[in-house]
DNA sequence: ATAAAAGCGTACCGTTTAGTACGGTCTTTC
DNA sequence: GAAAGACCGTACTAAACGGTACGCTTTTAT
């Protein structure tokens, strides 16, 4: 049973690589089987043909990362260091080559299935979490009233910008260096900050209730 | 001469179309000779191969958004009007379907040629644009000192967010609506200017300079 | 231990695609 | 107006890929 789930995350594992070596133009079957020690009709049985492939890749990689933006935001730090912290993880995540290809692929899809799929695991599921983290931001007085969507996606655009999009282009040189993470999470927190203040009395109500 | 330019121009229009509608792996040549009317023979001899078909697009359509964007500079409007309407058509251009399509080629590009390409003739060329506009902020009393690209930088994120992204994975409810994009560059026009206030001291002088 | 199931490696098939060749037509040029 | 070149449509080739079939070995279940 664990063996049987092991050997399917190596094979994935396998495909990952591939992708990211060459594209998804790379990602032919008969490579898969080729370097994962597998038969074709193995992966057949397994994924169905080569868009289940695709799908069950997808779907690893966001799980993957998912449960480590859980495991940043569940750190039991004050609201602010965990934000920083998330902020940096996050970027760190989106910027990473295996994002980076995934990404690619899937938009690449012309069926738009991959990023359907994307969007709804990928995004989907990390904004509601960051935007309860805000939540508790606004409790501890650091941050003004407003949708928490909305602060969201104006911390996300301070600290992405559009790395991103210049990594998904092959700009290497625009990525940080694994040191800036944190540096550029603080900065984007910040700017945040200034941009949805906190009232001088909110903040004072949640200074004496602590 | 200026006939075989506009032929040319046909023909990539016609490239475009089909990419629009079935991505890169619909681009065959064949199909691009059944529409355009032309022989395979001559795509060949214009472009190369098939790559050749794919940078000619890129450079082409990065020359007409180019173009666009710096009519929109070169509106003789006070800087802000100009920056807010600069912001408007940098969202316009880059959530369109176009922009979307060969941004997704590019990405898919195994060999980096194509995302080099853009990153060149797109960003590297509005990016500067755009800081020399921030320059003129500056100049008025309406944004602080600060290096222009990074404010720039701030503004791109806080306009752009997780849009594009969002596009090019296929979250059509996402795109805003055509009158939208004013109001969303003026918001972000607003946010730049509460991040990097002008002193009031800059602010009188620009005043009375006026 | 033995039967059954799963998996491996290889070979195979039909389809699609990039790229080339060529005869016939149209446009340009002298 | 005739020679030369460009272009169109069609046909062709060689290679690659997705998907399937099959014989053989390994693992699993009873």
């Amino acid at each position: 049973m664990t063996a049987k789930e092991e050997r399917r995350r190596q094979i994935l594992a396998v495909v990952l690589d591939i992708l990211r070596e060459g594209g998804a133009s790379a990602v032919t079957t008969a490579r898969i089987a080729s370097r994962a020690r597998c038969s074709k009709e193995t992966l057949y049985n397994w994924f169905g043909d080569r868009d289940g492939i695709f799908r069950a890749l997808v779907e690893a990689q966001s799980a993957q990362l998912n449960a480590m933006m859980a495991r940043e935001l569940a750190d039991h730090a004050d609201s602010a260091t965990t934000m920083i912290r998330a902020g940096a993880a996050l970027l760190d995540l989106l910027t990473g080559e295996a994002s980076l290809a995934i990404n690619r692929s899937a938009m690449a899809d012309g069926s738009g299935e991959l990023g359907e799929l994307l969007l709804q695991h990928g995004r989907g599921r990390t904004a509601p979490q960051m935007a309860s983290l805000i939540a508790r931001l606004q409790a501890d007085g650091l941050v003004g009233d407003g949708d928490p969507a909305e602060i969201f996606q104006a911390f996300h655009g301070l600290l992405i910008g559009d790395r991103q999009i210049r990594a998904l282009l092959g700009d290497k040189a625009g990525r940080p260096r694994p040191g800036e993470f944190e540096t550029l999470s603080r900065i984007a927190f910040e700017r945040m900050c200034k941009l949805f203040p906190a009232s001088a009395r909110a903040a004072a109500n949640a200074a004496t209730a602590a």
